[in-house]
DNA sequence: AGCATTTATTTACGCGCGTCAAAAATATAT
DNA sequence: ATATATTTTTGACGCGCGTAAATAAATGCT
C-alpha cells in the first residue's frame, strides 16, 4: 500500500493510466466496464486505497445509491433485528443503507422523511408508526420517493406493502389454545398505535365466531411504546380486580406478555400448562426475547426471514423499474406457532 | 405555502432579497447574520420550503455537520437506548447524527469506521467491539477523526473515553449480597468480548478480597452476542452438574442473568430472596428489560443519562477544540444500585 | 485481413454551494 | 452629524465528480 494520498478521480486515474469517465463508470457500477479495465482499477485500488467524494458523487447522480430504513422503534428488538437483515442485504446489493427510528413520535417520523428527502435515495424501506403517522406526510414522501411499506400498512400509500398475515397468527393461536383447553380471552391495549393490532382483534373475533365460542376482549389503558410496563399494569388491575374471564389469555403481541408474566409472578400466580398452573398465557410475534421469559412463551412467529427478503426484493425492483411498479403489491407472510411453556 | 419549486439558493436568495453568501451564511450559522435577516430568511422558508443540498453543501465545507454514532449490537436495547438518547442531543445542537451498528462483526466496524471516514463527520461517537475491534484500524480513524469512546474503552484510543465505572457497579452488589446474606459466586463468560467484563472480574476479586471472603469465578463457554441463550446453555450446566458453590450468584451483566433466570425456571429452581427460594441473582447494567423477569432483577443501573449526555457534551467540546483536546480524558460514573425481586 | 461492434479517451460543461476580497450599505457610538 | 464597526452585496473562482458527444482504440467475427 503506497502512503501518497490520493486528492481526486483525476489523480486516481492518472496512477491507474485510465481515464476518468472510465473509472468514474466503474465506480457507478464495476460491471460496466471491460474485465481487464476492472481489474486494473482494482488492482490500483488495493494500493492505493482511494475513495471517491460522496458528496460530489452524489450531487449529479440523477440516483444515489443510499436507501433509507426507517423504523418506528428501535429499542424494540424486534426492529432492531429486522433492520439488521435488511442492512445486510441491501450492502451486500451494493447499495448504502441508513438506519433511522422514528422514535414513536410522529414529528421525529416527519423529519425523518424531510431529511431522507433531501438525501435524494434510490429507494426506502419504510415500517411507519401506523396510526401515530401524520398519514398525509407520509403519503406526500412515497409519491416522490420510492418507497415499500413493511410491517405496518397505510392503504395505497408506497408502491407496495411486505407484512405479516396477521390472521395466520391469531388463527393459529386462537385455534390451538381453544383445542387444549379452554378458549382464550384477547389481551390488548384499549386504543392501540399499530394497525396490527386492530387486525389481530378483528382476526380474534372472527376465529371465535367460526369456533363457536363467545370472545371476550379484555382492554387495557396506555400509551405509548412502553408495551410491557403497559401489559404488567393492565394485568396487575385485571388480576387484582379480578376480571378476567377465562384462564386462558392471548396477548396482541409478545412485549404486552412480557408484562403480563411479570405482573403474575408479581402476585405468585403461576403461567403454563401444569397442573400447578392457574393461567395459561400465548401471543404473537416470537420477540427475541420470549423464549427467555418464566415461563417462556407460546406464542405466534413472523416469518422475518421472508418479509426482510421480500421487503428488499420489491425494493430493488421498484428501483430497476425507475420508481414505479404497474400495481400496488401487498404481500403478506404466514406465522409460525411456536408452542413453549406458557400455554 | 408557495407551491413553486426552488432549484437552488440562487433562486431562494433571490425570492428572499437577499444576497446568496449571506443565505449560505445563515445556514452554515443561523445567529452569524443579523436578527432582521434571519427573521426575512426564515419567513421566507416557511413559504417556499427550501432545503440546501446536502452534498453540495457538504463538498467543500471543510467540517460537515454530521456525527457518526457507532455501537456494536444495535438489537441489545441497552444500546439501542443509548443511541436514542445521544442522537436527541446532536439533533438539539443541529447537527446530524447518522447511526451504525456493527453487529458485533470486526469486519463490519472496519467498513463502518472506513464509510464514516469518507462522510467527513465533524466527530463520532464510538462505542467499539472492544477486544473484537481491529484495534490498529480504530486507532488509525481516531488519528484522523475527531473521535469520543464510549461504553468501552481502549486504552490511549480516541481524544477521550466516557463510560461507567465496573469497581462501581461491583463493589455495590457484592457488598450488598454478602451483607443480606451468603457471598455470591461470580458468574461470567469464559472469554468475553467485552473488556468491561474483565474490569467486572477484577473488581469481583477485589471486593471479595477487601471484604476477606473467599472469592469463586464460574466461567461458562460461548462465543457471540446472543448472552441470554449463552446464560441460559451455562445456567443449566452449572445447575445439573451441581457446580455452584454458594446459593447467591452475580451474573456479569443483565443478558446473561436473564438467561439464568430462564435456565432455573426450566429446573423448577426458585429464585430470590423468600423462603421458598433456593437461589439468589443479582447482576449488572439495569437492561430494559431487568424489571420484568421473572423474578425482576436486582441490579446496578448504568447513569445511562450522564454517559450519554457527557459523552456528547465532550464532543461538541473536542469539535470546537478543532478536533484536539489537550489531554486524552476519561470519565467513569458511578452505578446505581435497584433492589428488586431476584436478590 | 477486414469489418462491425463494443469499449475507452478526449474534451468540455455544469451541478449547487463554500468562500474570498473588495465595495457598498447599515448599525452603533461619540 | 460624523466616524467607526459591523453586516451585506457583488462578482468570481473552485470543489470533485457526472455526463454527453465526438473520436480513437480494442475486441469479436467471418
Amino acid at each position: 500500500m503506497s502512503q501518497e494520498k490520493i486528492r481526486n478521480m483525476d489523480e486516481f486515474a492518472a496512477l491507474c493510466g485510465i481515464s476518468r469517465p472510465t473509472i468514474s463508470k466503474y465506480f457507478n457500477d464495476p460491471n460496466s466496464v471491460r474485465p481487464s479495465t476492472r481489474g486494473r482499477i482494482e488492482a490500483a485500488l488495493k494500493e492505493y486505497d482511494y475513495r471517491p467524494n460522496i458528496y460530489a458523487m452524489n450531487q449529479n447522480r440523477r440516483l444515489t445509491k443510499n436507501i433509507g430504513i426507517v423504523v418506528p422503534y428501535l429499542a424494540d428488538p424486534f426492529f432492531a433485528e429486522i433492520a439488521r437483515v435488511i442492512e445486510r442485504r441491501c450492502i451486500d446489493a451494493g447499495f448504502t443503507p441508513t438506519l433511522f427510528s422514528s422514535h414513536g413520535e410522529q414529528g421525529l417520523e416527519c423529519d425523518i422523511l424531510d431529511t431522507l428527502r433531501s438525501l435524494r435515495p434510490a429507494g426506502v424501506l419504510l415500517a411507519p408508526l401506523g396510526r401515530a403517522s401524520d398519514k398525509k406526510h407520509v403519503e406526500d414522501f412515497c409519491r416522490d420517493v420510492p418507497t415499500i411499506l413493511f410491517d405496518s400498512n397505510i392503504e395505497g400509500v408506497g408502491a407496495a406493502f411486505v407484512g405479516s398475515d396477521n390472521f395466520s397468527f391469531v388463527s393459529q393461536t386462537v385455534e390451538y389454545l381453544s383445542r387444549t383447553g379452554s378458549a382464550p380471552c384477547f389481551f390488548e391495549m384499549s386504543d392501540p398505535a399499530n394497525p396490527n393490532a386492530n387486525k389481530r382483534r378483528h382476526a380474534y373475533l372472527e376465529m371465535m365466531r367460526r369456533l363457536n365460542l363467545e370472545p371476550h376482549l379484555v382492554k387495557i389503558d396506555g400509551t405509548g411504546w412502553g408495551f410491557e410496563e403497559i401489559g404488567r399494569a393492565g394485568a396487575l388491575k385485571v388480576l387484582k380486580e379480578d376480571l378476567l374471564p377465562t384462564d386462558t389469555v392471548l396477548c396482541s403481541n409478545d412485549r404486552l406478555a412480557i408484562g403480563f408474566l411479570s405482573a403474575c409472578h408479581e402476585m405468585g400466580i403461576r403461567v403454563g400448562r401444569d397442573e400447578d398452573c392457574t393461567i395459561r398465557l400465548a401471543s404473537h410475534d416470537d420477540h427475541p426475547y420470549s423464549r427467555f421469559t418464566c415461563p417462556s412463551l407460546t406464542t405466534a412467529a413472523h416469518d422475518y426471514e421472508s418479509v426482510s427478503d421480500h421487503a428488499v426484493e420489491t425494493l430493488f425492483r421498484l428501483i430497476e423499474a425507475g420508481g414505479r411498479l404497474e400495481r400496488r403489491e401487498e404481500t403478506l407472510f404466514a406465522a409460525r406457532l411456536i408452542m413453549r411453556g406458557s400455554a
